[in-house]
DNA sequence: ATAGCCATTACGGTTTGCCGTAAAAAAAAG
DNA sequence: CTTTTTTTTACGGCAAACCGTAATGGCTAT
């Protein structure tokens, strides 16, 4: 049963709604939090006290303000929150869409649920509700979908380093250099024109253009 | 006075705060619509029944689904919109936040207001609302500043449409005969080198990826 | 009509990127 | 320790991109 929720959302009209949902769905003590920080502690309060809360529901992206923050974004509050509260269920309600992004946080951080803010989000909640309130995961099937087909290509750091340096700016032929300066091994020239020809290869891309809109879409930029 | 409005955003969730802020703010009437084709309907038939909405508030991306729509964003709602009832009021109310973008709708479409989806997005709905219904604009201060920090560059259509065809793979001896097939009139390679080197001497960059990637960050891709 | 101006195009030299092959180095296997 | 395999590097020819200069074409004003 899920007795007790924080909702952590910097949204005023999303955390609204979600109260909203929450009061619908009956849960009587819901509380809710606009930053992260607050919602952490919140948590640990609650645990210290003997009334840990059954579910967290967090947004992944939070915008900074005058308040600084420690922890300034979900995925951190997720980790967080899982070394406080290991058992506490979570679910990542959010207007990102990445899939592999999302399907890692089930992988790494064992989140529970994962909403889309999308149309009939309201109605997903409550199906993802229904299913936690049950003890199961609610893993959409549409995602499952979309992981499979975006994981052409499985990027190294190596490769990740070179794009990064690409999107910077740097010509290739000032790669090696860079690489040299930090030790990092493969750093000949033709290794680089190598893997970013394999890279594009795999991706079905021509042009280095491609591939750097490709990384930032797929948030591995 | 501010009697009737009609609420156009596919967000259930969304959506449902902004009723919510309606009944807050005792406006008697309003409707809401999920799709763009289904908003612009109902005010063409409410100004035919005489009773035209005062207010439409909408969101500016929509997302496509099953249904197919004639009106697929926020931008084409607001100018048909312009089109069957010029003298309605548009508040805008999105995650959307690339200044120059907002503020062109300002000028060419007229809207008379802007909401942030963001912290305290409720509170600023309600001041918006209040400049409205005093028949005031309702720009947001904080717009103006970022309006002038950011227009470093001022992308014409050809500019975009060249950065388009760069980041989909085309490469640039291969734009020419493009553009010469759409008669689109500058179109020669030379004139596409110069207009890049221009672009990236403007922005300080020195490759095509910082380019691309500096497009999508600020929406213009 | 023509002179002047601006945008566009054409051209050529240089640099950078692309890609195949082969040598060298490192790692793995025997 | 040697052999095999794999990874990394070096080199070279060619295509694309870069960038300056000059020629062409269109437009305006006198």
């Amino acid at each position: 049963m899920i007795d007790k929720v924080i909702i952590a959302e910097d949204h005023t009209s999303a955390n609204l709604s979600l109260q909203k949902t929450m009061e619908e769905l009956q849960i009587k003590h819901y509380d809710d939090a606009y930053y992260c920080d607050d919602a952490l502690n919140k948590i640990r309060v609650a645990k210290k006290n003997g009334q840990p809360y059954d579910l967290l529901i967090t947004d992944l992206s939070f915008e900074a303000d005058e308040k600084v923050q420690i922890i300034d974004d979900g995925y951190k509050l997720i980790k967080a929150v899982r070394e406080v509260q290991p058992e506490i269920m979570i679910l990542v309600f959010t207007g990102e869409h990445r899939p592999t992004m999302i399907d890692s946080l089930y992988k790494e951080y064992e989140i529970d649920a994962y909403v889309r803010k999308a149309r009939n989000d309201v109605k997903e909640l409550k199906l993802a509700f229904d299913a936690l309130s049950k003890g199961q995961q609610y893993y959409p099937r549409a995602l499952a979908q979309l992981v499979k087909q975006s994981n052409t290509y499985e990027f190294t750091e190596f490769d990740i380093h070179i794009i990064r340096l690409l999107s910077q700016g740097y010509q290739q032929n000032e790669i090696p250099d860079y690489l040299k300066q930090r030790n990092i091994r493969p750093c000949s020239l033709s290794t680089i024109e190598k893997r970013l020809n394999q890279i594009r290869e795999e991706l079905g891309f021509s042009k280095n253009e491609q591939l750097v809109l490709f990384c930032k879409e797929t948030g591995i930029l």
